[in-house]
DNA sequence: CCTACCGATCGGTAGG
DNA sequence: CCTACCGATCGGTAGG
């Protein structure tokens, strides 16, 4: 075992501890005893506390931007655009929940620097999905709403799924996507 | 002014803080300086600094609750119970913008026994909306749907709407309102 | 409501 | 990877 496996293994665990407590209150001691080291053993892998969330937030936001930037050039419809991004989200957020999880929340921990870069990456992507609605609005595929109002409910529905999807129980994981993609395109009513 | 205009005025500008930075990493000085007050003399109007998460999350449990509770037995369709549902918790989410805030993400961080009765209300509520999605089911009015997909993709657009929402610019509370319910109900495709 | 202060815990380093 | 330890900061209290 080298030391990239080892420090893949501290930030796997600081994910778990990071979503479970928060960035704030999750102490590298904790992390340690996790591990299976003493706290000071952890500096020989990463560099402090700060490194391991940053890992984790710039991981998350640039799988979300490389599905949306794989999408965003075929030439297919709106419709299909925004089927095969839920698709792709829901993807990640159930492969990746821990990663998602700190993501969605501690990213406010950031360092100003940081967490300028980590706004503008999601601005980016969120950017991307706004001018696709646009576009399925002005060809009349989809509703006349509020672009925002479409972008976030979407966004929304999907990033907090980690929050209560468990892939074992009574529903699977492409039952979700499924039923999320019909929810989302086509409503609740009959 | 007395003691108790005081302890609101606090616990106000907490959940600003609390929203901004999170509960574990806003600290008692930093609040006493935006009341203006010594730190120590916080203490006079509230216990601790968990008393005033605990006050903030449970307010938002109790009035999702009590919106719930109001429409539930009304004698009207699936629909318009959850139109109307929609509806209390926009107007909810957009009135107590900081203390929904606060109880979406730094629940976690209440004692273990503060939390357990925080997830038991919140299962309550949850319950209740699922019995209404479940009934429209049956009924004929919603899709086959997984009943928990349906539920979590409403509430998680519903919840997170404080993320984004700014009421001043070019959309007002009441069109956010109106294009959540067609989204959610009809969904984006025309 | 303030001054003064406490014990605990934090992230991190030195040195081996 | 560990022992030993540091300076900083935390929530909170005593006493007035």
């Amino acid at each position: 075992m080298g030391k990239i496996n080892k420090r893949e293994i501290i930030i796997e665990e600081a994910a778990k501890i990071f979503k479970a407590k928060g960035f704030a209150a999750s102490s590298m001691r904790e992390l340690a005893e996790q591990v299976g080291v003493e706290a000071a053993s952890l500096y020989n892998h990463i560099r402090s506390k700060d490194e391991i969330l940053e890992e984790i937030c710039f991981k998350v936001a640039h799988i979300y931007m490389s599905s949306i930037l794989a999408v965003d050039d075929l030439e297919i419809s709106s419709t299909e655009k925004i089927k095969r991004i839920i698709s792709a989200h829901i993807q990640l957020v159930t492969t990746h929940s821990n990663d998602v999880a700190v993501a969605n929340v501690d990213w406010k921990n950031l360092s100003e620097t940081k967490k300028n870069l980590y706004k503008e990456i999601r601005k980016g992507y969120e950017q991307r999905i706004a001018a696709i609605i646009k576009k399925g609005i002005e060809t009349g595929e989809f509703k006349d709403v509020n672009v925002s109002v479409a972008l976030f409910t979407l966004l929304s529905a999907i990033r907090w799924v980690e929050q209560w999807f468990k892939p074992n129980r009574s529903i699977s994981a492409e039952e979700l996507e499924k039923d999320m993609i019909t929810l989302l395109i086509n409503g609740l009513k009959k």
